[in-house]
DNA sequence: TCTATTATTTAGAAAGACTGAATTATTAGT
DNA sequence: ACTAATAATTCAGTCTTTCTAAATAATAGA
């Protein structure tokens, strides 16, 4: 709409201009560029062309540009620069050296197992504009899948709902996390089948999943009483005697009053993923990333 | 030498993506350019690889703008928005309602016969970026043919010097100016013979050449005894008693002391011509001053 | 499942851009 | 004035780019 046919100008042929200009023969400026003067003329005529306006004329037998070219001289330089910056810009994004990431992870990875990994890779690659995005494992995974996020470390999803959530995500194992059972100090219990009831996360969540079967595959009943996304939240709720919580060892056994395990060993593990769409364009700085969360 | 192959981007393919980034689809895009889908598919797909970074990915049937791209879309932008200005420039040009024109005249044509033709030919064409020159004839003709000088109003040169002057300037003849003779008040010649010395313009001035054929064909000797480019420093000459002069009537009878003719009918005349220099490319700008300056 | 919409791929035609050779025009030297 | 050297252009041929039109693939909604 706002397009009465812009001329068609190509990078090239500002380039000749500025080469033309800079030069003082033609002959030199066409060697500067790695091309026959021949080619040079005919460029340079097409850019006339194209913009409708005389920009040479001939002194002697030195084609000069006409004063009133200055302009466009001008305009020529300006592109020729920018486009020198965003060639620059995208060799960043090629090699991985700069660039926008923006990943998502589920809480315990951004401020426990893979903080320190982050804070590093951010120190390695000074250019990399990472946007940090912590939320549950659902959320991160819908985000992915419509391209708000480029990059997701959380819980794996159980084959329950592979048919719906996997279908354009691949995944990187990364590391196993054990979870163990807390129980309230005033509780008593003395078999796995007397535990509970719990407070857990929420109906939906991956992690949620992994505790439900592994509770149920060790005869234990699973009954949620009270539900939050923030294990530090669980935590408190299990200090203050609501119920049983399964968490994994850093939220719950750190702080000034650390819960201690009904049992040794973990009732469930959770594997921890690093996810991202599938069948597209490989970008240097997302792999980057990627790289450091699975090597830790 | 500044240039590691620069990609050789083409205002049609950034225009291309700036109309793809702002269109809901693609087919609305392309609608809206002009052009097939196909065609800004195919040419989307070239500037991706020009670039060497991939800008779009699909997400269901739509191919969306990748956020990584936020920053080809602001070069594409500018890169588009210059080029229309330069459009503009270009089409200002074209038409003669803009651009420079480097104008030299002869003092006269300045001061008196077209300086209400200059004056509202700025008028008209606000954009113009009118140079004014004033020089003698000889100069000027001398600046045109080195390209200083667009368009020139000044005396036409006489037959003798027809080989050197004329060459590559064309002469379109503008008006026709008489030259009177005047005598010091303490002057008493009785025929032309009489008549003399004289004080005139400079050895080689047109207007001197002029001048001279004039009295040798009158009859009258041509003793010069002072010279002075500038008539209304003769014209102080004359009054002085220095000698005689041949003057146009009007710096010779304007100001508090007005020189009298010697003679009612004027003893030559000067043909005042504008030129440019022949077999160049037609520039609107200076065509529509020079039609000015020869209507008057 | 059927259908309309969206986008891409393919094939062929037209335009553009390059090299190398021939040509024109201008300057400098003899 | 003649000749050689230099600057730039034009020309012919080839290869590349970019378009349209038609065929194909994929998706969303009924």
């Amino acid at each position: 709409m706002t397009d009465p046919n812009l001329p068609n100008l190509t990078v090239q042929q500002l380039e000749y201009l500025v080469a033309a200009a800079a030069s003082p023969t033609r002959a030199v400026a066409a060697a500067s560029l790695g091309v026959t003067p021949s080619a040079l003329t005919q460029g340079l005529a097409e850019l006339e062309r194209r913009i409708g306006v005389t920009l040479f004329e001939r002194s002697g037998r030195l084609t000069r540009l006409r004063p009133q070219a200055a302009d466009v001289l001008a305009h020529a330089r300006r592109v020729v620069a920018e486009t020198r910056g965003l060639a620059r810009w995208a060799e960043g994004q090629r090699t991985g050296r700069a660039g926008v990431v923006r990943l998502g992870t589920i809480d315990a990875v951004a401020v426990h197992h893979r903080a320190e990994a982050i804070r590093r890779h951010r120190q390695d690659v000074p250019g990399l504009d990472l946007r940090l995005n912590v939320a549950p494992s659902g959320e991160l995974l819908d985000s992915l899948r419509v391209g708000d996020l480029d990059l997701v470390a959380c819980v794996e999803p159980t084959r329950h709902d592979l048919s719906t959530q996997l279908d354009g995500i691949d995944f990187d194992h990364c590391f196993t996390e054990p979870l163990f059972a807390y129980a309230p100090a005033q509780s008593n219990a003395e078999t796995m089948a007397d535990w509970g009831p719990w407070v857990s996360y929420p109906r939906g969540s991956h992690t949620r999943e992994v505790i439900a079967a592994g509770l149920v595959a060790a005869g234990a009943p699973f009954t949620v009483v009270a539900e939050s996304n923030q294990p530090e939240v669980l935590r408190e709720m299990v200090r203050l005697g609501m119920g049983w919580a399964v968490l994994p060892a850093v939220p719950a056994e750190t702080g000034s009053e650390p819960l201690k395990r009904a049992r040794r060993r973990p009732v469930a593990e959770r594997r921890i993923a690093v996810a991202r769409r599938s069948g597209l364009p490989a970008d240097a700085a997302v792999e980057a990333l990627a790289e450091a969360l699975l090597a830790g």
